[in-house]
DNA sequence: AGTAAGGCGGGCA
DNA sequence: GTGCCCGCCTTAC
């Protein structure tokens, strides 16, 4: 692991950054795909995080759309938004209400 | 090794 | 609200 190539580096950014967003919290792929550097890669970072495995230590599920809407899950959308409302999160339809406040906004002191 | 298709989205028409 | 295309990484053949 002493060389880590660009690649891992994407997906440690991605699972960094998500892992910081608190419970009862939401983020979206967009504002993750910014977050890290790479806007325009918002289905890479849904890709990272469908490759990943490490569902205990990265809160998959509090990643949203843009729109509000809860978005895809690799166990089952229906889990994700199970897991959502385990945080508090309201949901109505697949859709995350006043989703706009649950968002967690990042960008600040990002020491990568 | 190179090529091709897929995927947990986003933005725009 | 719907549909289309784009751009970006990963995995499979």
């Amino acid at each position: 692991m002493e060389n880590e190539p660009e690649l891992a580096i994407f997906e440690k950014k991605v699972l960094l950054t998500l892992k910081k967003v608190p419970r009862g919290k939401v983020t979206t792929y967009s504002k993750l795909a910014k977050a890290i550097g790479r806007p325009n890669a918002v289905r890479a970072v849904g890709n990272a995080l469908h490759k990943n495995r490490n569902a205990p230590v990265v809160p998959c599920h509090r990643v949203i759309k843009s729109n509000g809407q809860v978005g895809g899950y690799a166990q089952g959308t229906n889990k994700k938004i199970m897991l959502l409302k385990e945080e508090n999160i309201v949901i109505k339809n697949r859709r995350v209400e006043n989703f706009r406040k649950a968002i967690y906004n990042f960008i600040f002191t990002n020491n990568l």
